[in-house]
RNA sequence: GGGCGCUUAGCUCAGUUGGUUAGAGCAGCUGAUUUACACUCAGCAGGUCGGGGGUUCGAGUCCCUCAGCGCCCA
C-alpha cells in the first residue's frame, strides 16, 4: 500500500453534510466522466431510463435508481470505463397535460403563432386557446425547470451520472435520431400506414396503443334485445352491454357448435328499430356461455368487433367520431340497406351528435318503446378497456395511422426475449406473455402537439386527393424536420396543402417511438461512440413498463440493428407504502423523497433500497433507513479509530501480518471479497451489501476489541505491527466493498487517508492481502471463547471490563490448540488473570470474576 | 381462463447447488458506562419454516396437492 500518512480526522466525525461536500467535489474532480477513447471492451455502458419529468417524483425512483447506480460504481471500480448518461423524457401527452393544467392553456392547432405571447403567472378557471408553436414552447419552458428538480434528487442520492451525456427525447439530436430511425423502417417496410378501426381515447382525440391500454372493471348491465328473423317466421334475443351500437350493427355471431343457433347461420336477421338486414355467422370466439350466447357485431364496440369484421369481411358502419359524439349516418345507401329508411332516419335523427351515454339512454328508451327491449335489465360488472392515463372508455375509431410491424415478427421478438439476461430470472415471463398476447400491430401515430412529428409530406394530386402511398421523405442529414414548417424537396411551401402541392403528416409519434431509441440517442448512433457502448450493458429499470419500454427498445433494437439492444436487465421492484399497499396518487399514499433523504441522509436511503433484491417489491421502512445511517456513522468510527492508530507510526504492508488469528481474519475477509465480487458481478448488490456489512460488524465487535490492545503497543513490535497491518488491510478493503452502496460516509473516510476517490479506485482483490491467508479457525474460537465470558459478565450484571481471575476452558485437542495461538489476544479483550485449558470432548467455559476490591 | 412470484421470530427479510442445533436487523426484555463510536456495547427471549402428502440416510430447500396474498397476460 502506498497510502499517504492520516490527516484530517474530525474529533467528532458526522455523516450529516456529506452529501453538499461530496457532489460538487465530484463533478470538479470528474470521477465519473466517461473516458470516450476506450474501447468496448473497457466499457461498461447503462441504458439508463429517462423518467417522465412532468410526472411527480416519487421514492420508487430513488429505490430503482440506486440500484442501478450500485452497479455503476462497482463496475467502475472493477476498472470498466463506465458510461452512464442521464436523459429525460419529456415530449408527449404527459408533459401536455401538464402544461394544460399549470398554465391554464389548450392547444388549438388552428390558431396562428403569437411571437408576444407570455404565459399566465397562474392557471385561469376558463382554459385559454393557444397556438400549438405556443403551447409547445410553453412545455418546452415547463420541462426544463422540471429537469431540474429531478436532477437535484439524482445528484443529492448520489447516482453516479456523467452529466456532460444528460439527454432529453424532444432534444434536436433526438427528433433527428427518430426521424432517422423511422425513416430506415419505412425503408425497409417495417412500418406502413393505413386507415384502420383504431383503440382512440375521445378526451384526449388520439390513438393509442395495445401498451397503453389498461383493463378496468366497471359495472354494465346486459340489455336483452330482440331482433326478428328475415323471413318474419320469428325472433332470435341477444344480449348486449352496448345497445348504443344497435345502428353500428353489421351482423349477429354464435359459435359454430352451439346448436340453438346452428339453425340459423346463413340466414338474415332485422336489426330493431333500424330495420337494417344483417347475416347470422358463425365463429370461434362467440362465447356461448356470454349471454343468450349470441351477440352482435357492430362496427366497433370493441377489438372482437374488429376481428370479427376483418375475418369475416362484414361493412363497415362506424358512427362514433373522433370526440366520441355519433356521426351522420346513411341508412338506406347502397352499402347500408334498410327496409323502413324513413323510420330509421327518424330514430337516428335523435342520437346524431350526441354522446355515447346519452345515445345509450335513448336507445334504450326507444327499445323499450317498441317492446324489443326484453326483461329487465341485468347488472354485471366487467372490464372495460382505458388508455392508462384516461378516464372514459376507449372508443374504436377509424383514421390513418402509422404501425410499426410488430405482429409479423412475434418469433424473433420471442427469441431475443430468451435472449437477453434478465435478473431476476422470472421476469422474462412477463415479456414472453406479452409478446405472445400482441393481436395489433404497434400503432406509433398520436394526434397531439408536442412530440416528434413524422418526418413525411404526401403529395396532392391536381384533383386535390392526398396520395398516402407515396410518401415525400426528407434527407438524413436533413433531419430533423418539421413537416408542418418545412417543405419537401422540390415543392415550395406556397403549395402547402393545395391541389398538385403537398401537405405534411399532422401527427407526432408515439412517446415510446422515441424512448425506444435511447442507446441510439444516448450513444449518439452513426459516430464512433455508439460502437464503442453498444449494444449497452445494462438496462435498469421497473417491472410494469416491460412491456413498453423494454419491448419496444428490443423492437428498434432487432429491426436496426439484428441484436439485442443491451444484454442485462436490472429490473426493479415496487415500492409499496410502510403498510405493504400499492402507492397510488388517487389513494393519497404518493411518498415523496426529499423529506427523507434530508432526514435520514443519501446512504441510508441507498442503503434501504440496495437491501431490496432485484424484482422484489420493498416497502419503505424507515427503520431499515435508520440502520443504515448506524452503519455510515459506524464507518465514520471505525475509521477513525483505525486510521487514528497509524499515526506517527511506520507504514504497514500485507509481509507485516505474521499472527495466526490475524492471518485468520484475512482469509475470511478474502472469502468476503470473493462473495461480494461474486454477486455484484450478477446484479445480486443485496447479498453482496448483506455480506459485507455482517462482516464489517463482526470486524468493528470482535475483531478489533481483541486487536486493540496489541495495535497500541511499540512501533517495533512485530506482533503489533501484524495489528495494525490487518486492520490497516481489512479497513481498506471494507470501505471500497461498500463504496458502491455508501458512496458518501466511504468517500468522506477513504479521503482521510488518500488522495484520489474511493469511487475511482480498484476494487478489492485477494492479491492485496498477499501470500493467500488460509482459514485456522484461531479468529472463531477465541470469538466462541470470548462470547462465553461475554455471557457471564452479562448475566453478573458487570462490566464487560470487569477482571476474570480465573478462565477455564475444557475443550477438545484441537480447539485447545487454536485457542491457545489467540491467547494473549484473549486475555486482553476479556480482562483475564489466569487462563487454564483442559482437554475435554465437548466445549465448556468456566469463567470466575475477580473479587470487588475491598 | 393461462402464467409468474410470495407465504420462515411480534415486524421487515436472508437462507446460494438438499447436509451440524434455521439466521440478521428492528421492536421487546435484562444489563454495562465512557482512551473509535450513546447515532454505543454485551446478553436474553422469541420460529412444529402456510396446510397436507411424497422422494431421500437427511427437506425451509426437490416433487405433487390444497389454501391465502400480490402481480402479469388474455
Amino acid at each position: 500500500m502506498t497510502d499517504t500518512a492520516p490527516r484530517a480526522i474530525p474529533d467528532k466525525p458526522t455523516v450529516d453534510g456529506l452529501e453538499a461536500a461530496w457532489i460538487d467535489r465530484w463533478d470538479a474532480e470528474g470521477v465519473y466522466t466517461f473516458d470516450r477513447t476506450a474501447t468496448r471492451d473497457q466499457v461498461f455502458s447503462i441504458d439508463t431510463p429517462p423518467p417522465t419529468v412532468s410526472g411527480s417524483l416519487h421514492i420508487g425512483h430513488v429505490f430503482s435508481y440506486t440500484h442501478a447506480d450500485v452497479i455503476a460504481r462497482y463496475q467502475r471500480m472493477a476498472g470498466k470505463q463506465v458510461f452512464y448518461p442521464m436523459g429525460w423524457d419529456d415530449n408527449g401527452l404527459p408533459t401536455e397535460r401538464r402544461v394544460e393544467n399549470y398554465f391554464g392553456v389548450r392547444c388549438d392547432p388552428s390558431l396562428p403563432y403569437d411571437p408576444n405571447f407570455v404565459a399566465p403567472e397562474k392557471a385561469a378557471e376558463q382554459k385559454m386557446s393557444i397556438s400549438r408553436k405556443n403551447f409547445v414552447e410553453l412545455c418546452h419552458q415547463l420541462t426544463a425547470a422540471d429537469e431540474e428538480v429531478f436532477k437535484d434528487l439524482w445528484r443529492h442520492l448520489g447516482v453516479s451520472i456523467d452529466w456532460s451525456l444528460e439527454y432529453s427525447t424532444i432534444s434536436a439530436h433526438a427528433q433527428a435520431v427518430s426521424q432517422r430511425a423511422f425513416l430506415e423502417m419505412m425503408v425497409r417496410g417495417e412500418v406502413y400506414s393505413q386507415v384502420a378501426p383504431t383503440l382512440w381515447d375521445v378526451d384526449f382525440r388520439t390513438a393509442v396503443s395495445q401498451a397503453e391500454l389498461e383493463d378496468r372493471e366497471r359495472p354494465g348491465n346486459y340489455h336483452r334485445v330482440s331482433f326478428t328473423l328475415g323471413d318474419g317466421s320469428g325472433t332470435i334475443e341477444i344480449e348486449t352491454t352496448r345497445p348504443e351500437l344497435l345502428p353500428s350493427c353489421v351482423a349477429l355471431v354464435a359459435h359454430p357448435d352451439d346448436p340453438r343457433y346452428q339453425p340459423y347461420f346463413g340466414s338474415t336477421v332485422v336489426t330493431p328499430l333500424f330495420t337494417v338486414e344483417v347475416p347470422v355467422l358463425a365463429h370461434e370466439l362467440a362465447d356461448p356461455e356470454k349471454g343468450s350466447g349470441i351477440a352482435m357485431i357492430c362496427t366497433f364496440g370493441d377489438t372482437t368487433d374488429v376481428l370479427w369484421w376483418r375475418e369475416l369481411s362484414l361493412p363497415t358502419r362506424a358512427l362514433i367520431g373522433r370526440d366520441g359524439r355519433f356521426l351522420p349516418a346513411d341508412f338506406g345507401a347502397a352499402d347500408w340497406p334498410c327496409r323502413d329508411v324513413d323510420a330509421a332516419r327518424a330514430v337516428y335523427a335523435e342520437l346524431e351528435g350526441r354522446t355515447v351515454n346519452q345515445v345509450r339512454a335513448a336507445v334504450v328508451e326507444a327499445l323499450t318503446k317498441s317492446g324489443e327491449l326484453i326483461g329487465e335489465l341485468r347488472p354485471i360488472t366487467h372490464p372495460v378497456k382505458f388508455y392508462e392515463k384516461g378516464e372514459r372508455p376507449l372508443e374504436i375509431v377509424t383514421s390513418r395511422q402509422w404501425f410499426v410491424r410488430t405482429l409479423a415478427h412475434r418469433d424473433e421478438l420471442l427469441a431475443r426475449g430468451e435472449e437477453l439476461t434478465w435478473h431476476p430470472d422470472f421476469m422474462k415471463h412477463r415479456f414472453k406473455s406479452w409478446v405472445e398476447g400482441l393481436n395489433v400491430d404497434w400503432n406509433i401515430s398520436r394526434q397531439r402537439f408536442f412530440g416528434v412529428p413524422f418526418p413525411a409530406w404526401y403529395p396532392i394530386n391536381a384533383h386535390g386527393e392526398i396520395d398516402f402511398d407515396q410518401p415525400l421523405v426528407p434527407r438524413i442529414d436533413q433531419l430533423p424536420i418539421d413537416p408542418s414548417s418545412d417543405v419537401p424537396a422540390g415543392y415550395e411551401e406556397k403549395q402547402r396543402n393545395q391541389p398538385g402541392g403537398f401537405t405534411g403528416d399532422p401527427d407526432v409519434m408515439d412517446t415510446w417511438a422515441t424512448s425506444s431509441l435511447t442507446p441510439q440517442i444516448a450513444g449518439h448512433w452513426g459516430s464512433d461512440l455508439f460502437e464503442r457502448v453498444f449494444p449497452m450493458d445494462l438496462r435498469p429499470q421497473a417491472h410494469e413498463i416491460i412491456r413498453t419500454w423494454l419491448f419496444s427498445t428490443v423492437v428498434r433494437s432487432h429491426f436496426q440493428h439484428h441484436s439485442l439492444p443491451f444484454t442485462n436487465a436490472l429490473i426493479s421492484g415496487w415500492v409499496l407504502d410502510p403498510d405493504r399497499k400499492k402507492m397510488s396518487k388517487s389513494v393519497g399514499n404518493v411518498v415523496t423523497p426529499m423529506p427523507l433523504l434530508e432526514l435520514h441522509g443519501a446512504d441510508a436511503l441507498r442503503y434501504w433500497a440496495a437491501s431490496g433484491r432485484p424484482g422484489t417489491d420493498t416497502a419503505i421502512d424507515e427503520a431499515q433507513m435508520k440502520n443504515g445511517r448506524r452503519l455510515a456513522i459506524k464507518m465514520l468510527n471505525a475509521s477513525k479509530f483505525v486510521l487514528g492508530r497509524l499515526e506517527e507510526r511506520s507504514p504497514t504492508t500485507a509481509d507485516d501480518v505474521t499472527e495466526p488469528i490475524d492471518r485468520d481474519l484475512l482469509a475470511h475477509l478474502a472469502q468476503v471479497i470473493e462473495e461480494c465480487s461474486a454477486a455484484f458481478r450478477h446484479y445480486d448488490y443485496a447479498r453482496a451489501l448483506e455480506r459485507s456489512e455482517s462482516f464489517f460488524w463482526s470486524f468493528c465487535d470482535n475483531y478489533v476489541e481483541l486487536a486493540k490492545a496489541r495495535a497500541y503497543r511499540d512501533d517495533s513490535d512485530p506482533a503489533s505491527r501484524s495489528a495494525r497491518a490487518t486492520l490497516t488491510l481489512t479497513l481498506s478493503a471494507l470501505q471500497r466493498l461498500l463504496a458502491p452502496i455508501l458512496p458518501f460516509v466511504t468517500e468522506e473516510v477513504w479521503r482521510w487517508w488518500h488522495d484520489e476517490s474511493v469511487h475511482q479506485a480498484p476494487w478489492p482483490t485477494l492479491l492485496e492481502l498477499g501470500t493467500a491467508p488460509l482459514s485456522s479457525g484461531v479468529y472463531p474460537a477465541v470469538n466462541e471463547v470470548l462470547e462465553a465470558i461475554r455471557r457471564e459478565k452479562s448475566t453478573a450484571k458487570v462490566s464487560q471490563r470487569k477482571e476474570v481471575s480465573e478462565l477455564l476452558i475444557r475443550a477438545p485437542g484441537e480447539f485447545l490448540e487454536l485457542v491457545q495461538v489467540g491467547e494473549p489476544d484473549l486475555v486482553d479483550a476479556g480482562a483475564l488473570i489466569a487462563i487454564i485449558l483442559e482437554e475435554a470432548a465437548e466445549l465448556s467455559v468456566v469463567v470466575t470474576l475477580a473479587p470487588d476490591p475491598a
